[in-house]
RNA sequence: GGAGAGAUGGCAGAGCGGUUGAAUGCACCGGUCUUGAAAACCGGCGUACCGAGAGGUAUCGGGGGUUCGAAUCCCUCUCUCUCCGCCA
């Protein structure tokens, strides 16, 4: 959520800012700041009248004490006006506030000055690519039927036992995907980030907390008994824990690793995209994230680049970075960096990783602060990204590292898996 | 699932319907003392919003009600704890 009072004195750059993202927010933000004027207003008028009421109350208590019944009992029939006034104005405040609320959560983040404008996957900007495109001497297999082929993953046995989407590994797809995620970990680790193992459900405030609630609800899965969502990432859960929180001091900087299946009901989704491991309802994720100092989040961001790079490369991977366009950055984020590794077999680029700086949007919500040295309290800032998702990283892998005699392991990988080809 | 108890400031823990935004202790910050530290003593110390400021308002789990006045009374929801049952 944008900050009313970034709206209130920056107005002109919040609108620019949201161009970007093919947004005209003129409408919404007149509204906003025209809701917001008369709610000042009112708000102030409603005071004057409690301070009032309180000022009147308290007298009649020192006249009880002194005995002056009488006295009081006429103090007494002065308030039923400004009580009437009191609840009217109170009521009104109310809905104003509600109404401004409502507006705000409409509003996307306002993109960093960096991104570039556009609409689309066009317009995103290729930063960086490692490596070149492999080329085969044998006809490239995609990973569904690589998958089938060496018994990896049943995708039909899943639909059975579930549904679409929910893939079932497998002998050693099974543990590939253990292998990753114990790589990825530790990765993670040697970089500083400390590990948790977060509850899969959460609740709703923990959804308004990092912004999927109520932008997304049609895309989680809700337990209807209990008012409970899965998480569609370890986001959601890590960084809530410090919800509601003030950070004593300004010297600090959290960086957060987790593991956790993730859960999308990827409603809307068909075609193609949805091939094999392109798209899941359950996939399993690392997850970094991070709570910073405003004045280090541009630094942040750059390392967890720098991370997910390394792993990529450890990987043997050939990919590219991505600055998206407005129109292609979550509705949370400042700014987004996309990672995608290309396969040759599906002739596509595959998107690995997202690395986002929300800067202060998430913690708005999450009320999530500091004390600055001179005891003022400030908004952090926060970041995460994927490292990595692990279905199309193993897509990937498959694809990218397949031989006639099967698909080599990563060097990097290989104390993990136990075995250095899949045949 | 059944029965009971409870929810107050960073923590612990008082609180009669009327200067209680809230005692007290601990923690924390500043100071005095000290060669330094500890101890002792003095002072400070929640959050949010409105306001140029003075100041005002709200907030004692959430919501509603009674009252001139609610942390204190009533209703309701949520959560936590204890015991019993069930179970990994």
């Amino acid at each position: 959520m944008l900050e009313l009072q970034r709206i209130r004195n920056e107005k002109e750059a919040v609108l620019e800012g949201l161009k970007k993202r093919n947004i005209d927010a003129t409408a919404t933000i007149t509204k906003l700041l025209e809701v917001d004027q008369e709610w000042r207003l009112s708000k102030a008028e409603l005071e004057g009248i409690s301070a009032e009421l309180n000022q009147i109350a308290k007298e009649i208590g020192d006249l009880f004490k002194q005995g002056k019944q009488e006295e009081a009992n006429a103090a007494k029939s002065k308030t039923a006006d400004l009580k009437e006034k009191e609840s009217t104005l109170k009521t009104k405040v109310d809905g104003l506030d509600a109404e401004m609320t409502q507006l705000l959560y409409q509003l996307p983040n306002v993109p960093n000055e960096l991104v570039p404008a556009g609409k689309n996957e066009l317009d995103n900007i290729t930063v960086l690519e490692v490596g070149s495109k492999r080329i085969y001497d044998f006809e490239a297999v995609p990973h569904w039927d690589l998958a089938k082929k060496y018994d990896l993953i049943d995708f039909e046995l899943g639909v059975k036992i579930t549904g679409a989407g929910f893939p079932i590994y497998k002998g050693k797809g099974a543990k590939l995907q253990r292998a990753l995620i114990a790589f990825f970990l530790e990765e993670a680790e040697k970089a500083g980030y400390e590990e948790f193992i977060p509850p899969l459900v959460v609740n709703e405030a923990s959804g308004y907390g990092t912004g999927q609630l109520p932008d997304k609800e049609g895309q989680m899965y809700y337990v209807n008994e209990d008012d409970l969502y899965l998480i569609p990432t370890a986001e959601v859960p890590l960084t809530n824990i410090y919800r509601d929180v003030i950070l004593p001091s300004e010297d600090f900087s959290i960086k957060m690793t987790g593991y956790t299946p993730c859960f999308r009901r990827e409603a809307g989704s068909y075609g193609k995209d949805v091939r094999g491991l392109n798209r899941l309802h359950q996939f399993d994720k690392v997850e970094i994230v991070r709570i910073e100092h405003p004045s280090n989040s541009e630094k942040a961001l750059e390392e967890m680049i720098d991370h997910v790079k390394g792993l990529l490369e450890k990987l043997g991977l050939h990919y590219r970075i991505l600055r998206l366009c407005g129109g292609d950055t979550g509705f949370a984020s400042a700014m987004t960096y996309d990672f995608e590794v290309y396969s040759a077999a599906q002739e596509k680029w595959l998107e690995v990783s997202s690395v986002s700086r929300f800067d202060t949007f998430q913690s708005t919500r999450l009320k999530l602060r500091f004390k600055t040295a001179d005891k003022k309290t400030q908004l952090c800032h926060t970041l995460n990204g994927s490292a990595l998702a692990l279905p199309r990283i193993v897509a990937s892998l498959l694809e990218n590292h397949q031989t006639p005699e099967g698909v080599i392991v990563p060097e990097a990988l290989r104390k993990y898996t136990g075995f250095d080809i899949i045949n």
